[in-house]
DNA sequence: CAGAGAGTGGTACTGAGTACCGTACGCTCG
DNA sequence: CGAGCGTACGGTACTCAGTACCACTCTCTG
């Protein structure tokens, strides 16, 4: 990062934690780094760049690592622990800076939206490698948006912890961890054998069923269920 | 919606159709309505906030009822998926409304944005009430984070193939039931037992089973359930 | 020394969003 | 019936983010 933008980066920074986002404008964070308006807007692209600064260096690094996924039905888990992992060392490297930031986006709408949406990103990524695990078709790609949104939601997860600081940095890296083994175990219960074909396993017509808080009552529930499937043959959704 | 609104709404789609988002300008929205500028800016906060006009409306009807779920175990994944096809019936109600919101959010990065971060209220939403379920503090819900989560990438999923065609009306509805199934079925074997202290419901202790995709082979699926349930006599989820 | 190119500052403009004021319409109450 | 009152509207003026453009000044090179 050039000079002049991290002097940029600085008295944005001073700026909003003293007199909040919205009152700061342009022309005072120009001015108190000793530069023209013209130059700020051409080192950031806009006044909430310069809060998100090498997020894209970010994105590109998890994408590099995501790559080499391939679909091994092994190495998928463990590649998507290391790129989410990446991401947390990331911020990690930046310490009160990333913490600074938190706060900030945390209070103002505005930034809130920006970071959200950046966790998108994220997603996509994630879900675009995922695919040769799960074997869909792009359009059709629920199970690897769920296991994507699940990896990123467990590292969300972990890192807001760390950023209110109810996590230290070798805390964070083992809460990571546990986090997404639990994550990635419960949902690879939905990852199906590994694809034969090039799209979806077509042959796959069973049952699924799912128990809840089954108690001792056991022979009392089946007949309800033989009744309750005999009711809705195709699909359906029965609570017995 | 009071008259100007609609008109101010019906003048604002034509244009974004016409000249796209960003070269129609508030004042062109106006004119085209017969209304001054003030007057947009009363009805509509923003220029933003005429794409999504009754969006604050539909989630308190989707939190109105996620606040009905309770700790009951059985309760909760019904409720949610009830809250979940509030939100798809909205949408199918609006029509080709709802796809040209889609091709405009689609295409307007600023418009993605807004969209994306109100997911994120849905997300809280479903987390918020899904804490009774997992029995999780505040801070520390990594589960109902993820399940909540999974359920909105769920409803996303399959909206966005009825938006874009792939799906009518009632292959939505249809797709939204299997899709939730297929996440809360994977996702609920990380519900731990449901918390023994003051929010369990002690008298009951029924036995709740969700069937999906039944096809005719029950007389075959049922000795695993019973297998199944054996082997995991208090709670657990298994795939037959 | 001449010239190319990059980084910079300044000026002028568009357009979203806010604040404020005057006004017209419809209402109720005396 | 008329006086008051609240609401919705139109208009003006302002701030500020973001864009476009031009002029200047270095530095490096031929």
């Amino acid at each position: 990062m050039p000079d002049t933008a991290v002097r940029l980066r600085e008295a944005a920074f001073a700026l909003f934690e003293q007199q909040g986002y919205a009152a700061t404008t342009v022309d005072q964070i120009a001015a108190r780094a000793g530069v023209g308006r013209s130059t700020f807007f051409r080192a950031f692209g806009s006044k909430e760049d310069v809060i998100f600064p090498d997020h894209d260096a970010l994105v590109a690094r998890v994408a590099a690592r995501l790559e080499t996924l391939g679909t091994d039905p092994g190495a998928a888990p463990i590649g998507a622990t290391e790129a989410a992992r990446i991401v947390l060392e990331h911020y990690l490297s930046e310490g009160d800076l990333a913490r600074t930031r938190y706060h900030l986006t945390a209070s103002v709408p505005t930034l809130r939206d920006r970071e959200v949406s950046s966790t998108t990103g994220y997603r996509r990524l994630f879900r675009d490698a995922l695919r040769g695990w799960t074997g869909e078709a792009p359009g059709d790609d629920l199970r690897a948006e769920v296991i994507a949104g699940s990896i990123v939601t467990a590292h969300n997860h972990v890192l807001r912890r760390w950023l209110r600081g109810d996590l230290d940095d070798a805390g964070a890296r083992e809460a990571l961890d546990r986090a997404l083994g639990l994550v990635l175990a419960s949902v690879s219960s939905a990852v199906p054998a590994p694809p034969d074909g090039p799209a979806a396993p077509a042959g796959e017509e069973g049952t699924t069923v799912i128990v809840l808080r089954s108690g001792a009552d056991l022979d009392e529930v089946l007949p309800r269920l033989r009744d309750a499937l005999g009711q809705t043959p195709a699909r359906g959704l029965e609570r017995a």
